[in-house]
DNA sequence: CTGATAACGATAACTCATTATCAATAAAAA
DNA sequence: TTTTTATTGATAATGAGTTATCGTTATCAG
């Protein structure tokens, strides 16, 4: 990436706007309303290069394909709803999960996924 | 699966003995034990019947293949061992974390993942 | 014991996300 | 503006997990 590109700007400022993980397809549809046609490809080969250069954190849940959000240095969580398949950033954490572990193991961090249904979802009925 | 064979009896007591959750490659491994020469797309088949039937359970983790386990009906979560790479339940939780979520958002359920040494891992170093 | 057929093993095929290829395009240095 | 070449878009290829196919084997009802 030495090059400023209309289709690089258009994937990183979808991700910026968005303000939660998505899925590739996701930024591909996103980026596609500021860069017509854009393609797939482009959109992988972007999302590898800002991962690699640490603008872009991978986002994996329970049985999905990877997410992509813009890097935040706080511990946070994700809740998916159900609904509509969007996930949301939770900034806020249950805390230390230590004592949950069986005797003898040694947690060294932990991930949790809240499921249910988002304002949006739950407005519209 | 109408019928009682020697395949399909070692997929399932090699699941219910290992006490933890089994990707599809270690269900293999372990009933080849006792099933020499067992071939992949029976554990497939084996595996697809048994949870359609109930008895098993499917595990996924953020970002691993599914694993399987003997259907439990309490509610758990999971240990993920990051230098053997086993996972193991853990039988307790942290309790409702319905208030973590935005506010509007509606908890139905969570999942917890815990990721650090197993005892005997760590037990080895 | 014997026949019908469910289940098996080997392997080809499939699915789906991701990556490689390559000619055309466009960014930016000269 | 011209030249260089990084980047793009279209598409073929890849990879990994899973499923389908099919001839063979083995379960079990009769």
């Amino acid at each position: 990436m030495e090059r400023i590109t209309k289709q690089g700007t258009a994937i990183l400022t979808a991700i910026e706007k968005a303000h939660r993980p998505l899925l590739a397809q996701e930024i591909l549809e996103a980026a596609a309303a500021d860069s017509p046609g854009i393609g797939q490809a482009t959109v992988y080969r972007n999302i590898k290069a800002l991962v690699q250069a640490g603008l872009l954190t991978t986002v994996n849940l329970p049985g999905e394909n990877p997410r992509y959000e813009v890097s935040h240095l706080h511990h946070h969580h994700h809740f998916h709803c159900t609904r509509c398949d969007k996930v949301f950033d939770v900034h806020d954490c249950p805390g230390d999960l230590k004592q949950l572990a069986p005797a003898g193991f040694q947690v060294e961090r932990h991930e949790v996924t809240l499921y249910g249904s988002c304002e949006t979802c739950l407005s519209q009925n």
